[in-house]
DNA sequence: AATATATTTAGACATATGTCTAAATAAAGG
DNA sequence: CCTTTATTTAGACATATGTCTAAATATATT
């Protein structure tokens, strides 16, 4: 859960994670949004892959990022389990 | 949400959350859950308190620190609209 | 008032983070 | 091959962050 947290930490990533969810994006087409280089954005990418947040596929010379919906049911639900304690059950890492 | 994003983003803060989900707890019964300083405990608390995830009352000598579910439940509100806001997107005509 | 207990605040410090520029890698098209 | 286009990697740098010790504040007790 760190690593996931970690990412969603920084606003440019959450915004990255948005644009995602409209639909899948070349690295370049991102980075078109955002007044920050090529190379931050592709830092900040490759935080959120690290994270499983997102994955990415190459499609000729682009690379297609999409996000990974799993990783986000995972934290959602981690909400949830979250807010449903105090009565039972202790697995947080 | 960005406070309450970077005050997640923290392994030791997420702990706090969790203890705090149990019961109320005094600053100090929290940092005695942990190696660090109690100078240290009460930075993070500060953190949370100011991302609104927490909120704190004095109680004589001590402060007694509570979860503030409102916010939780904003944040959780967050991460199902998210993941709700692709799904018809794909359907554009 | 003096002392003890609980917690925070201030200041310092090392590490982490976000950004940049310049260089490297990968694929496509002459 | 050589050049262009797309993206990442490397290295540097300033700022943010988590931690500590020491001092300050607030309350309770004697």
């Amino acid at each position: 859960m760190n690593a996931i947290f970690k990412a969603l930490s920084d606003p440019t990533r959450r915004k990255i994670l948005e644009m995602l969810t409209e639909r899948d994006l070349k690295a370049g087409d991102i980075a078109d949004n955002f007044s920050i280089t090529k190379a931050s954005i592709s830092h900040h990418l490759s935080i959120l892959k690290e994270a499983e947040l997102i994955q990415s596929e190459r499609q000729g010379q682009a690379i297609v990022y999409s996000l990974n919906t799993t990783v986000f049911q995972e934290t959602l639900r981690w909400f949830y389990d979250f807010m449903n304690k105090g009565s039972d059950s202790n697995d947080e890492k």
